[in-house]
RNA sequence: GUCCCCUUCGUCUAGAGGCCUAGGACACUGGGUUUUCAUCCCAGCAACAGGGGUUCGACUCCCCUAGGGGACGCCA
């Protein structure tokens, strides 16, 4: 049998740490038995979606190294390889489904689903779908169709009884079906879900081996059933542990970023980052540290994998990072750091806005510290300010966040504009909302040019600054995030700035 | 709340019943090399969650408890 081997990220937000650590994982396996590995893009989502994601995890695995063997860009034998191209293929499938009783029409509205679960969580039941549809006539079936009434269509999953499955690492496990929910499979703007369509293309794909999160326990039942409904066999699963914040809570980027781009614009080279996340979760026989993709490749072997949440510890990681750095000849080390600080365009970029403020070249550097590296600590001191308060600098930096996250276009004009207006709606001098900024971003009070400064820096290392200037203001409670996330929504809803969808 | 997974130094981990007086790495502390600093070298600190079994013997196997995490979406 030929090992073959997939990472599935849908292209949402930023390429995502997980991804790279599932990637990798599932190369080095598939590569060691002379197998495939497949990048398939999984934009079941037809909201979220967008080809700029797309495109920066296929970019960001490049940069680590993660190449794959059949993919969107480079193709395969087994294609296409992005869900949204394979409607056909998922709409045929479910017909069969349905047609064999695995699958169910439901008419059901969101309304309706609502209070159900609500009423279940109430009596400390499971939440899930109470099967209203299951019972519908082909006769109504047909009605509702032909009135074109909106619709999903659900797995059928059994009453009673447990699914039993394997997982490499933990062996068998069981969960009762009655924990199951009857999974949406179809959605109503005839999309499939996540699934739906990662079990199909698993099975159309020949996947051999699936290396994920932890996350996907718990519905493994359902693949399971769609796979048994239409006689294929199963994947073997290894579900690697989940990569944790300090706090022992799965990796999130309230804490800090999990954006593959920000660790390059921090400066960790692709092989350091390779190999720290090739530590977590496992260990190499001889418990060495550092080593190349390649020794990691040959050694791999999913029996050294271990099941317990691995904290991700930048300081380790930096540590790593050092040594690769140490080791690099000059003229590498010259060539690569060059090329971080002033490739694609950023010489000019930064430049451009010092320039103007130039008097001797002496100037130059001081002015762009924070673009070129990490910006000063910031202390609640640093945000003092006789115009704002410590509690509006806290909101500045919240709402601006969020508007930043939802930005159509990464550009300094879209950037002004969407942050004057922001101002404006929430009735603050422009000129007093933006310091909190300069600050957050800078370090500094004054500073080169913001919304420049923005743009170049990019989204990930902004966040993370906003994040960390929220965080020395004294950081904001629960009660608060809801409080603010309140209030956004209803600033959102008065400006006529262009701003994502969700 | 329900179900599932997990549990060795602060963190990443080694450990497949006697090799364990529990090893390595990061961090931290102290010392040495170095014109400072960093690097580098040496040393130190520091853990088997708790309780029951099984066994001649348990970090290792089983059970219970506790703690942590995840899932419970027309998100993935």
């Amino acid at each position: 049998m030929t090992i073959r081997t997939r990472v599935a990220p849908s292209p949402t937000g930023s390429p995502h740490l997980g991804t790279a650590y599932v990637a990798l994982f599932n190369r080095a396996f598939a590569h060691q038995n002379d197998g495939k590995f497949v990048l398939r893009i999984e934009d079941t989502d037809k909201e979220r979606s967008d080809s700029a994601s797309d495109q920066a995890i296929q970019d960001a695995l490049r940069w680590l190294g993660l190449n794959w063997d059949e993919g969107p860009d480079v193709g395969g034998p087994f294609g296409p390889y992005r869900c949204s191209e394979r409607l056909k293929i998922y709409h045929d499938l479910i017909a069969e489904l349905v047609s064999i009783g695995g699958a169910f029409y439901c008419f059901c509205s969101k309304e309706r689903l609502d209070t159900v679960r609500t009423n279940q969580r109430q009596q400390g039941l499971v939440p899930k779908y109470d099967g209203h549809c299951l019972e519908l006539s082909a006769q109504e079936i047909q009605a509702h169709l032909e009135k074109d009434a909106p619709h999903v269509i659900r797995l059928k999953v059994p009453s009673e009884g447990a699914c039993v499955f394997q997982d490499a690492l933990r062996g068998s496990i069981e969960i009762p079906w009655e924990q199951v929910d009857m999974q949406v499979l179809l959605k109503s703007d005839r999309y499939p879900t996540y699934h739906f369509a990662a079990s199909v293309d698993d099975h159309l794909m020949e996947i051999s081996h699936i290396f994920r999160g932890e996350e996907w326990l718990s519905s493994c039942p359902k693949h399971q059933l769609i796979y048994s409904y239409f006689g294929w066999e199963q994947p073997e699963l290894i579900h690697l542990p989940l990569l944790r914040n300090p706090d022992q809570t799965k990796l999130s980027k309230r804490r800090q970023s999990t954006s593959i781009n920000y660790f390059r614009r921090c400066g960790f080279l692709p092989e350091a980052l390779l190999n720290y996340l090739a530590t977590m979760g496992f260990s190499m026989p001889d418990e060495q540290e550092k080593f190349t993709r390649e020794e990691f490749q040959e050694a791999f072997t999913p029996s050294r994998l271990s099941t317990s949440g691995p904290v991700f510890d930048l300081t380790k990681l930096s540590w790593l990072n050092g040594q690769y750095i140490r080791e690099l000849p000059l003229t590498d080390f010259k060539g690569i750091l060059g090329e971080w600080a002033f490739g694609e365009g950023r010489a000019e970029a930064i430049l451009r806005l010092v320039q103007s403020r130039t008097e001797r070249f002496d100037d130059v550097f001081v002015q762009a510290d924070y673009l070129l590296g990490e910006r000063a600590t910031v202390t609640l001191e640093s945000f003092s300010h006789k115009q704002i308060s410590t509690e509006e600098c806290v909101k500045v930096l919240y709402f601006s966040l969020q508007l930043l996250e939802h930005l159509k276009r990464w550009d300094s004009d879209v950037i002004s504009e969407g942050l004057k207006q922001l101002a404006t709606v929430i009735g603050m001098k422009v000129r007093v909302f933006l310091f909190p900024l300069f600050v957050a971003i800078s370090g500094r009070q004054v500073s080169l040019p913001l919304f420049d400064s923005i743009e170049l820096l990019g989204k990930d290392v902004v966040s993370a600054r906003l994040h960390s200037a929220i965080q020395a203001l004294g950081g904001v409670s629960k009660k608060a995030t809801k409080r603010l996330e309140t209030e956004w929504r209803e600033l959102e809803s008065e400006m006529i700035f262009e701003v994502e969808e969700n």
